[in-house]
DNA sequence: CGCCAGGTTGATTTCGCTCAAGCAATGTGG
DNA sequence: CCACATTGCTTGAGCGAAATCAACCTGGCG
């Protein structure tokens, strides 16, 4: 929505606290100088779009904190929410390797510090160092895999399926497990989003939080989840056939 | 099935009909030289498998003539068709690179003439030359777009409209356009496979081919298909919700 | 206070799946 | 060469999961 008031702020990429997880970690204290010349960095705030799926592609982000959702949405208007990036994530690399704008949207649903590397500087130092590039392909291969998995999930998996994993992909980043297998989670997504991941309505959503909880699968409060048996969770993935 | 009768043919990469569509047409002749060395080629016929998901990967696939369908199954034994790859077009590039194991299977749908560029040739060959990698990053870029589409179709998209798109990207592969705007297009799949590409059972898609019928939208027999006015499949695409 | 976005709930409908049967074409063994 | 499986496709009847439509309820927030 609001797309001019963005903060600009300046960061260091030596000193950034994701350094060690982006790509770039391969990259020479030379190569690095680089980069950190030839980016722009700036805060968003939650509901703050980053690039709109048809905007020109001018290089590559990096998400420094904070969390970004893709979307995706179709003729009709129908939106889902492809994947979710965290810090350390590089966004749009695709596009801008391809050479096509962008194919979807990024928008911030926490508040988020992201640096824009230019797209000079980007071609350059994959000239200068081919392992980036490899880099970026495994990231590729990785982001393929999990669209891949994703295609099969929704066409072939019931909605209380894809829920459970969907629960249990959230548990690894914000999960706590506690000793005798409970696991508590603080969701970093709406109710509408999480209907927007796993492709369903939110009515749906909030019909398939309902069922969990009267299975005494799941407790939901808020953005607080309490599941006493992780295993129920993992039961759910297989119900999509009785075997 | 029978996985140990193929046979082995001698091919020359230098002579390959399907060299200037590969990854591989950025290598110097020398370089050439090495993939030639370093490949096994052979012939399948259909319903042979060329990898299956699980299996070791060994190297890279690459398709000198014929048909190949990548199939991905979950836990409960669906199975989906998730594309099609032709001549020119390299296999297994993914999970050599990311270092997994296959995570889809490939069948031949097509008397399938394959190599097999081993894992040593391929390592050594983007050492010496960073533009293969690239190659293979904007080949992998163009695939994850396929992909995320294709979530978001078998979301928020009927079936008529899945299987309108399917026939569409058929209809570059495999028809002829005439002057008038009608379609002529040979199927190069089974029905079964057709469902198995838009995600739906074999009797979905048998009753979806009727409504097409009915509707004139379509005339299919056997696998030709004959289509009166392109536009009518489109149209379809965009009744996913009326606008 | 009223408004509005996010969420829940209920009633109804629709789309695609399941189960079951039938049919044509092809293959196979006696 | 016929009797019989087998395989791919189609059709029908009934069911069930999720979408749709509509109402309503909450908790901010101006």
């Amino acid at each position: 929505m609001n797309d001019g008031d963005k903060t600009e702020t300046s960061r260091n990429c030596f000193t950034c606290q994701s350094r060690g997880r982006t790509e770039w970690c391969v990259l020479t204290d030379d190569e690095l100088a680089l980069v950190d010349q030839g980016k722009i960095s700036r805060q968003y705030l939650p509901g703050d779009v980053i690039f709109h799926e048809g905007d020109e592609c001018h290089g590559v982000h990096c998400i420094e904190s904070g969390l970004i959702g893709i979307r995706k949405m179709d003729a009709a208007g129908n939106e889902i929410l492809l994947r979710l990036n965290h810090p350390g994530d590089t966004m749009g690399y695709r596009s801008f390797l391809a050479g096509n704008d962008h194919n979807n949207s990024a928008e911030a649903l926490e508040p988020s510090v992201i640096c824009l590397v230019g797209g000079g500087t980007v071609r350059s130092l994959l000239e200068k160092n081919p392992t980036l590039g490899l880099r970026f392909l495994k990231h590729a291969a990785k982001d393929l895999d999990d669209a891949e998995e994703k295609v099969l999930q929704s066409t072939t998996s019931p909605v209380r399926a894809r829920f459970a994993h969907l629960l249990l992909v959230l548990k690894d980043r914000y999960g706590v497990t506690d000793e005798d297998g409970a696991l508590d989670l603080e969701l970093p997504l709406s109710r509408q989003d999480m209907a927007a991941m796993i492709g369903i309505r939110p009515e749906s959503m909030s019909r398939t939080i309902r069922s969990f909880e009267e299975d005494d699968i799941a407790h939901f409060s808020g953005r607080r989840v309490h599941v006493a048996r992780i295993e129920d969770l993992i039961l759910e993935l297989e119900h999509s056939t009785e075997l």
